[in-house]
DNA sequence: GCCAACGTTGGC
DNA sequence: GCCAACGTTGGC
């Protein structure tokens, strides 16, 4: 975790398969605290390892779902650490050619704070302040991404109430 | 299940 | 360093 103090709180969107681990999950996890797992993209780790700090928000998004889109607001709870996963023969997101003392991926412990109503992508996409998330550019794919300021506060105030 | 888009790999 | 082949993502 970059330690960098006193920056303002940047904001993300961190996708979940709900069948591996959707808001509710998270919600029933102790302390509603669970290890994001499984980011196996170098940019998406850098984000993590550099820029993601204690305390930044986090939209949780559902994703390779039937409805996918925003489900819940959490935040970064830190814990920046390798992700033992890639070390497990029989685990989905087992790497091979990852070694122990030098490990490739990370993963980091994220907070989730409450469930939303669901946001659609067809929905995010009727809104001119959020033409630009990457989540809406064709092509996207990556499962960290982060968010401008405006961006978070459209869908944390206007589109969910200004709760 | 389809398939476009993307990231990674590896031969050269 | 190029780039074709391949595997994966993820909405539809």
């Amino acid at each position: 975790m970059n330690a960098t103090p006193h920056r303002p709180p940047r904001y993300w969107l961190m996708k979940s398969e709900p069948e591996e681990c959707s808001i509710d999950d998270a919600l029933a996890a102790p302390n509603a605290t669970v290890p994001w797992t499984g980011v196996r993209n170098y940019q998406a780790r850098n984000f993590m390892r550099d820029e993601m700090q204690v305390g930044d928000g986090v939209l949780f998004y559902h994703s390779s779902c039937p409805e996918p889109g925003i489900a819940g607001i959490a935040r970064v709870a830190g814990g920046t650490r390798p992700d033992p996963t890639q070390f497990d023969p029989d685990s989905p997101y087992h790497d091979p050619k990852s070694k122990p003392d030098q490990p490739r991926w990370l993963l980091l412990d994220v907070q989730a704070l409450r469930k939303t109503r669901l946001i659609s992508l067809a929905e995010l996409r009727e809104h001119p302040d959020l033409a630009q998330m990457r989540v809406l550019q064709r092509g996207n794919r990556l499962s960290i991404t982060p968010l401008e300021a405006v961006e978070w506060e459209a869908i944390t105030g206007r589109l969910l109430g200004g709760r």
